[in-house]
DNA sequence: CTCAGTGCAAACCGTTTGCAAACGT
DNA sequence: ACGTTTGCAAACGGTTTGCACTGAG
């Protein structure tokens, strides 16, 4: 589990001053309600109802305009679950590549995937092809361990 | 290239009479147009503006509808790009699981893999996690043979 | 003091839905 | 004839944007 410190809050407020931007009160309670429910993949409108428990005249749209911005300087990764909307987790310091994601079509659970184990389907790629990889997104669909059990 | 055939055409017709569903122009008119643009990868208002062509009357509702139906039935697979809409392509009818994509983040372009090489990836997900693992989505972001070379 | 950041509301855009008319079987 | 399907327009839901105000540096 990824969990982020003092250390990286101070990093996280550098890269912002270095870009001219400022680490508001917003801004500081969307990163930590993101860090808090790591996790759990919540979409703009989930973390925007957990900031107002902190920052209650916050607006849905600074929400979105944080992201994006976490997104832009690699924070956060944009998640997909075919379920109309996006989702946000931490980017975990120590990879190069996303993790993959196995989602249950039954209970809809979200569990990640550390292992890569990709190195070999992306070299043949990048040879077959002459396509330079720079990242993935795997999702894997099925049923997990509970589910399987009730069918 | 997975072209379909006039024995396809009649197998759908025979799939939705068996459900109660009609092959109506328009559908028959959608079908044809998916067909004719494999390897574009279509959005529903792109389909939309190429079936116009054929069936002028056609509404943009009709088209959602339809492609909900031929995605229902394993005829078409949805597709994300992370470019804000949905995409569609052709299911290939002899991969068992969906094949994956190359994405080129600079031009745009998307290239069809059909090599799976995921078994070991896979057989270790089911093993270690106890998920059971029914189809994927695998896509690979970064540069094509023709932009790589001019960076 | 200045300009980036904010909250609000309206706009946006892809997609879905309700309905009466039309049409395939 | 029946019930599915259609076209239209309105509704929908997540996301973005314009704007005047606020507040961090």
């Amino acid at each position: 589990m990824a969990t982020i410190s003092l250390k990286d809050i101070q990093k996280l407020k550098d890269d912002l001053k270095e870009k001219g931007y400022k680490f508001t009160p917003q801004r500081r309670s969307i990163v930590d309600t993101i860090i808090a429910s790591e996790g759990k993949h919540l979409t703009a409108e989930e973390i925007y109802d957990e900031v107002k428990k902190i920052c209650p005249e916050i607006g849905l749209a600074t929400v979105y305009r944080t992201i994006l911005l976490l997104e832009q300087m690699g924070i956060i990764y944009k998640l997909d679950l075919n379920d109309g909307c996006s989702r946000y987790e931490l980017a975990h310091q120590d990879e190069v590549h996303r993790h993959h994601h196995l989602v249950c079509s039954k209970c809809g659970k979200v569990i990640e995937v550390e292992d890569d184990l990709l190195e070999e389907l992306e070299k043949d790629i990048q040879k077959k092809y002459n396509f330079k990889i720079k990242d993935h997104s795997v999702k894997f669909f099925g049923l997990c361990s509970e589910c399987r059990d009730d069918k």
